[in-house]
DNA sequence: CGGACAGTTGAGGCCTATCAATGGTGGTGG
DNA sequence: CCACCACCATTGATAGGCCTCAACTGTCCG
């Protein structure tokens, strides 16, 4: 089932769909025009969700796909005994659940209170078709999908937990981008760990040791950057974005 | 750099480029023509190497792009200190590079002596600029890879080690599907723990501990699937083919 | 204030990796 | 033809890393 808290008037167009605060939403508008904005940019229906609910149910039919302007989205596997793998956290500018075949894979979960576009699928395909920028643009999208999530198997399959910790927080700290050298991570240590294969007791072991060795600074949710050069050794790898 | 053992007279079409016994390869026309043959077929190298032959390099630039006629091709990633990652094996049928942004992120390696489809990328890109269905077919290509990769993620981060032989063992037989219950394995011990994120001993000790449970049979590269049930019950997932 | 929850730390056990040895097989050359 | 070697697969012994179970702290909130 899809999960709205809010749904702002899915027949009127983009404009007249702003949350009711009747700003924008806090993203700059070169985020959106990055992905299939062109000439004729898909119908949308803005869709938000708060912390932990269901965007999309893993095994749902695949009728949306979602493109995210604000907050923090996980991909989520369920076992049937309860064993969790987070495919990849998404952020302001990603699209998912373009990809799928007949159903979901994955289901999407906010981490954040998120703000989402959401398409049909039939409309962005038709898009696709019809234009050969946007098919482009979501071939290079695919590829860059395609090439994290091989980075997060090499992860998975042959790194230690400290060098997963390290990779972990090169990824994201790639992803903030903003420069500075303190991250603030919208996930907690659950996630993470469902992420990386790992235990949440392990996590919290990891992260100490580095903190211990002044690598980094540990708070909570803000990760500072103490020694990257350390960082990097014990996560050597490429930072797919 | 490309490792080509053979490569038949790049300069004239395809029907002068197979192998110099005159015959065509033994593939049915049937696999070639799923992928990208459509009315404009782009120009193709026949292609060949031998067992443990690099056909693509990590980090090679990505200037071609391959279709698998015949044999078993590894994808791997090869990390400073020797540990490896094998990130799918691809069969006839299969087509790898395409996906590659400027360089390839995963080498290529032939696992059986295999031919192969060489096209530039540059072709393949213009195909699928110019023709519609091809480009849905590339789609959809993605979209699985895209999904056999994230199953795999769920093995390499939250499956036991019989639960990962017991995975492959079905992925495999679904592969070869021939509707037998002996499957051929075209890869060693060794390809197969690096793909599953697993030690050589790992992998022989619970093949034994599943030859022993009566579960399968195993004769070297040859297994038999006694109770699929049983297997099943270790490594209940979905097989993306 | 009490309960829920996230995060952290400790103790112990299990699973897998590591190191080592053996058997089998295929290829090669004396 | 067979000794010899290389390589693969298998099995054993041991160690180590991560998981499991448990306890404790701090924070938020009713």
């Amino acid at each position: 089932m899809l999960a709205t808290t809010q749904e702002i008037d899915p027949r009127s167009g983009i404009a007249m769909s702003y949350p009711a605060t009747g700003r924008m939403p806090r993203v700059s508008p070169a985020v959106i025009g990055t992905s299939f904005l062109g000439p004729h940019e898909p119908r949308a229906t803005i869709v938000t969700a708060n912390r932990d609910e269901e965007i999309v149910a893993q095994d749902d039919d695949a009728t949306h796909c979602y493109l995210i302007v604000s907050g923090c989205v996980r991909t989520v596997r369920l076992m049937e005994d309860g064993r969790r793998q987070i495919g990849e956290f998404l952020f302001a500018g990603d699209l998912f659940g373009w990809e799928a075949l007949d159903t979901h894979d994955f289901g999407a979960e906010a981490v954040t209170p998120v703000t989402l576009r959401r398409y049909t699928r039939r409309d962005l395909e038709q898009l696709v078709d019809q234009d050969r920028d946007v098919a482009r643009q979501l071939r290079e999208i695919a590829s860059r999908r395609l090439r994290a999530g091989r980075e997060h198997m090499v992860l998975l399959g042959r790194k230690a937990a400290c060098e997963r910790i390290a990779s972990f927080l090169l990824e994201m700290a790639a992803r903030t981008a903003n420069g500075e050298q303190v991250i603030e991570l919208p996930m907690n240590r659950g996630d993470i760990s469902d992420y990386l294969g790992l235990t949440i007791e392990t996590v919290c072991r990891r992260l100490t040791r580095l903190r211990l060795d002044g690598t980094i600074g540990v708070e909570g949710a803000k990760i500072a950057i103490c020694n990257r050069h350390a960082l990097g050794l014990a996560g050597s790898d490429r930072v797919v974005h």
